[in-house]
DNA sequence: CACATCTGCACCCATCTGGTTGCAGGAGGT
DNA sequence: ACCTCCTGCAACCAGATGGGTGCAGATGTG
């Protein structure tokens, strides 16, 4: 399962914040990131590789430093999944509530 | 943020799978669950609680037992959240690409 | 070449968290 | 009243995780 990764990345505050900043600049290595949210560049770092194993992110090299950019597929597939599941239930719902009710 | 609890809640597999079973079942109590799943009933408890400080899973006492319902709301605003996350990386990838291609 | 930087690696540390067991307390059934 | 069954609370544990520091290595720049 894909979206379990995604959901693990996106589970944790900082991890939110730093994809909001690379989004925001459009690319970011770990070090910009680091003097622009109140953590270390290692922790950064760590991070970053959580978000690309899941494909939030994807760091390509240039140079001597890595740049940043975000990837918003696995977002739009994890997105979907969840609202498949929200009408899963819901439609589970419906069924549970007309058989108590009507028959 | 509403949508963190919600992250962090599904984040976990065997949070999952609770969803999964109470959606499945209609509803269910933490001591069901327990057969169901290969975790102690307390891990379910505590997982549960989780789940509905999340809102993702409401419990209603009846009697001496307490039912588990699932609640889509949470789930399908996160669910819209991340869409429109994911829209506005695109916008912004759009834009920058825009400005390193054409001018 | 020498120097400034940025990355990458290796540890270290405290806290969080998923999971367990054990036991007390209520609510039904007989 | 007695037994059963389910919930609720507490303590405890090991491993994951977020965060930090220090140092070596690579890449530009003066």
């Amino acid at each position: 399962m894909v979206e379990g990764e995604v959901l693990v990345a996106l589970a944790d505050p900082t991890r939110r914040r730093i994809l909001d900043v690379v989004a925001a600049l459009g690319e970011a290595t770990a070090t910009v990131l680091a003097d622009e949210i109140p953590v270390s560049r290692q922790a950064i770092v760590k991070h970053l590789g959580v978000l690309e194993r899941a494909g939030l992110v994807e760091g390509r090299r240039a140079g001597r430093e890595v740049r940043f950019v975000v990837r918003s597929e696995p977002l739009g597939a994890t997105a979907a999944w969840m609202t498949r599941l929200a009408a899963d239930w819901d439609a589970r719902l419906a069924v549970i509530k007309r058989i108590a009710e009507g028959d």
